[in-house]
DNA sequence: GTGAAAGCGCTAACAA
DNA sequence: TTGTTAGCGCTTTCAC
């Protein structure tokens, strides 16, 4: 005769001599619902809780199809910024019994798709995404299908989906703003050459705040390619040196940083003759010389509010037509040294 | 009649009238082995590729009893030396297959217990874990049911596990030595007050050398809680002021960074009366101001050995005894101006 | 109120 | 060389 594994519903039936269906009721609650005797349940919970069974997820999950497990997808893990969000949303998914897969797209197209293939016709309930500029086509799909998904900092402008992000334009507007005040006249914008909507929304803030104020439009793009980042510093550097400028903004923190190194590189005087802002706050700018001005974007409501929005899809039943909601945070701007008036 | 969904083997097989096995047996690369013919193979694999089909991940691990996930445990995932490991580890374990859970323990044993708890029981086939201090005996437990577990930069001194990490002793005392010869006379260490391995070997490898070198020992532990960061930063603060130091080496990059913080919120200039060096480097200590000197871990290196290690593991039979390896790495010193002799 | 049994999609021992 | 089938552990319909 077979013995059923002690650490199954099976065990657990027949060691109480009842069936499986009856333990499978009570541990998920529906034992009112099925009017199982009190004294039944009471049974069945004692002796689940002695021999501290745990339901095998797998097995759970193959029947129902839905795993408990959401997928938040970055352009880069180890980037502060994403990291920081990583963190929160673990903590939110974690509480309420999910496991969250992380990965890195690199903010490559290719990769990006590579890994919702893998990960779709698999057991992934929902997906928060950093898409990269060309994915819209898969996000659309993933959508059609009735996945949950959010997506965040970037978005694709004629396609209607759950977001959650700042108001770019308007936060490069103030902060560009904020050196005119200063007295800077002269102010370079670097940023990369992408189809990312958030540079491309920081850059919109800032060529209308220096617009406005006759002020010339002067930016650097450079072209984004992971690997070259020699050759990105040095374009970075040719810019800062030979324009005319006395003022420089960075649309992001890992061009804030190479910009910075450059500084650094060439002479330590160098950088109090200009006025530095960047995109994105980190702890070290308030401890570099001078301490860096920087637009803060806030991680942990954005965590927040990603997790909520990701929790009420998973609940929702699939098929029930909804409206997405994009959710726009206000972002802050820490005026530090680096911006004060020379 | 029942339809078979055609997204599964039966659907396969039902299409091209065969039997669910030889599909399996093709899919799974057994075709040869099975001496199924070359030409159902070939008509198998046509067809499959026609409708893209992917095995449902759930019910062959349900079956197998692999679910083809791997857990990656650390203090704070939003830290930089994690992150950064993260990052590796999540491109080697995608390229062999192999999904990765993210997770923080933030030190605490409470939190690694409830994890490990979570996991266990349910499908995950290994762990890489940075262990809080007192979890010794959860890690024996995964172990002795054979378990894949690797340890990282932390470690149990009486349990044989498979680890890797960087001689930490060794690394402080080349470190502490580094001060000595550039003159330093009254070196102050500041750590946490933890049973961390790693911690522990650090300040030992910082007494060693001031001990060779008849100068005073002088060490400052901070307890480590979340939250109180403001009365660390107190602490350290009234260390640096209030005792006759001439340098200043922090065993570990958050206590560096609140240091740092401190020094500029008192004077620009102060830090300049100091020796500084830390544990764990940062692009940040690059363009600090001066130049922070720090011992930097190979990160990528430790990534890949982890993986490895892990790879092995999941390869090796169940049961198989074998050895346990730990694999201790060479970390560097990198001298910058923050201990050039004053 | 409780139980029997089908079935989620897959693997692999056994049969043919 | 290929097919039949049990069963991984669970949920849930239907029957009693």
């Amino acid at each position: 005769m077979k013995k059923a594994k002690k650490n199954s519903i099976k065990g657990i039936a027949e060691k109480l001599n009842i069936s499986v269906t009856t333990v499978s009721f009570v541990l998920n609650g529906k034992a009112k619902e099925k009017k199982i005797s009190d004294e039944m349940i009471e049974k069945v919970l004692a002796y689940v809780k002695e021999i501290n069974y745990k339901p095998n997820q797998l097995a759970q999950s193959l029947r129902t199809g839905k795993s408990k497990i959401i997928v938040f997808m970055v352009e880069d893990i180890s980037n502060y910024f994403f990291a920081s969000i990583a963190r929160k949303i673990e903590d939110i998914a974690y509480e309420k019994g999910y496991k969250v897969l992380f990965c890195s797209n690199e903010n490559k197209d290719a990769k990006s798709r590579e890994l919702i293939n893998l990960f779709k016709d698999r057991q992934v309930d929902g997906y928060i995404i950093n898409p990269s500029p060309g994915i819209k086509n898969d996000i659309e799909e993933l959508i059609e299908q009735d996945i949950p998904v959010v997506l965040f900092d970037r978005y694709f402008p004629d396609l209607e989906t759950n977001y959650v992000g700042i108001n770019n334009e308007e936060a490069s507007y103030k902060a560009t703003l904020h050196l005119i005040e200063n007295g800077f006249k002269k102010i370079g914008f670097i940023t990369i050459n992408t189809g990312q909507t958030q540079m491309l929304d920081r850059k919109k803030g800032y060529q209308k705040a220096v617009n406005e104020n006759n002020m010339p439009e002067k930016v650097l793009e450079i072209d984004f390619e992971a690997g070259n980042y020699l050759q990105q510093k040095e374009l970075i550097r040719n810019y800062i040196l030979n324009q005319d400028l006395d003022a420089i903004y960075f649309s992001t923190n890992y061009l804030t940083q190479s910009g910075l190194e450059v500084f650094k590189e060439n002479s330590p005087e160098l950088i109090d003759k200009f006025g530095i802002l960047t995109f994105d706050d980190h702890d070290f700018f308030k401890i570099h010389t001078p301490t860096i001005s920087a637009i803060a974007q806030p991680k942990n409501e954005m965590a927040s509010q990603l997790m909520n929005q990701m929790l009420s899809l998973l609940k929702k039943e699939s098929g029930s037509k909804d409206d997405k909601k994009q959710i726009i945070l206000e972002s802050s701007l820490h005026p530090r040294n680096s911006t004060i008036r020379k």
